[in-house]
DNA sequence: GTCTATAGTTCGATAGAC
DNA sequence: GTCTATCGAACTATAGAC
């Protein structure tokens, strides 16, 4: 820790600018999750947040400057109070992190949306979902490899497919799961794709 | 046919009135799919066309009018010069429907941000994406049951999954061929999916 | 660091001449 | 059916008082 943690700390400068600029993000995350990014208007954040349009381009000098603060910020959502087993398998991570996600208001919708806003012209999270994307499989990917040296995986299936299908099939759970939420059970659906890809255990 | 095959009829009013309503909604499409509804202006699609945006609105009395349109000339454009062989299996026609909406250019890019777009509030193709994909899954899963009665889906795997998951499955996958191209293969994917899922030939 | 005021665009949509 | 002109509103961003 660099700051005493004390009271008098956190009513220090630093640490109040730093709540606000926390509670820009979250009126921020809110707004862009359900009208998108070029639907949303700064105006709406600043009311969200109650304070002026302008207040807010003080901490974000430009709407692009706050999409990409509130996509990392996303990031840090999704990964808090997500703690890993030690000894967890490599699918109870994926259906736990999917309902995990399924409970924080906003983020499934905010990522869809952003996501595919991204691949408009110029669109500034572009870079953001690329990377993300391949980040993602080259992750699962290795995963799926460590898999199938145990043995695990089903023979005749290829991990880097196995990897991108699965970003795919989760991604492809959600948009259905937000346009027929009773319809869609995305955890359920997920088991169901381990299920067929590997082995079952006995 | 109503009106005759003739150049004389091709030149008359209704003709006329048609042909630049198709204009317009090719216009449309190109614009909506390089920046999205919400970032897609009437006047973009009023240039493209070479027209005034007053112009465009006497067609399409309102944007939110000029979208539907739009998915349902998209829904024309994909069915199309994309004719079924008679004793095409389901999963050929699957893949090749992918190959042709690939080839058309704009088409995926349009479904993709346009879809996800359509989860944000209030938006007017909200009920089309949805009621698409309840229609998408019920006639994928009587495909998927028909195949299973014909022994030919693996056991254990339910038709309602397999057609809830191949609607997933192909539509995160052109998501991430959107964002790079070179890196996924679509329909070599889906092929994979198949393989998995059916149980094989021999 | 917060605000009001506003510049400077652009938006969707309307009115009305031709 | 086409256009010019324009309305009223919303937008991002800047200037400057306090």
């Amino acid at each position: 820790m660099t700051t005493k943690d004390t009271a008098s700390a956190k009513r220090g400068p630093y640490a109040k600018a730093k709540e606000k600029r926390r509670l820009i993000l979250d009126s921020a995350h809110a707004v862009f999750a359900a009208k998108g990014y070029l639907g949303g208007s700064l105006q709406d954040v600043a009311n969200q947040a109650g304070i002026s349009q302008t207040s807010l381009l003080h901490y974000f000098p430009s709407k692009s400057d706050l999409l990409m603060a509130v996509l990392e910020w996303r990031d840090e959502l999704t990964k808090s109070a997500n703690p890993s087993a030690g000894e967890e398998s490599f699918e109870d991570a994926v259906i736990r992190t999917a309902l995990h996600n399924e409970k924080i208001p906003g983020v499934i919708e905010l990522y869809t949306v952003l996501c595919a806003e991204s691949i408009t012209n110029a669109h500034p999270g572009r870079d953001y979902f690329t990377e993300r994307f391949e980040r993602l499989r080259e992750s699962y990917t290795r995963s799926f490899s460590a898999l199938a040296q145990e043995g695990k995986l089903r023979p005749g299936v290829d991990s880097a497919w196995a990897a991108m299908s699965l970003v795919a099939l989760w991604d492809g759970l959600q948009t259905q799961w937000l346009l027929a939420p009773d319809t869609i059970d995305v955890a359920k659906a997920l088991r169901a794709y381990f299920e067929v890809v590997l082995l079952p255990e006995a």
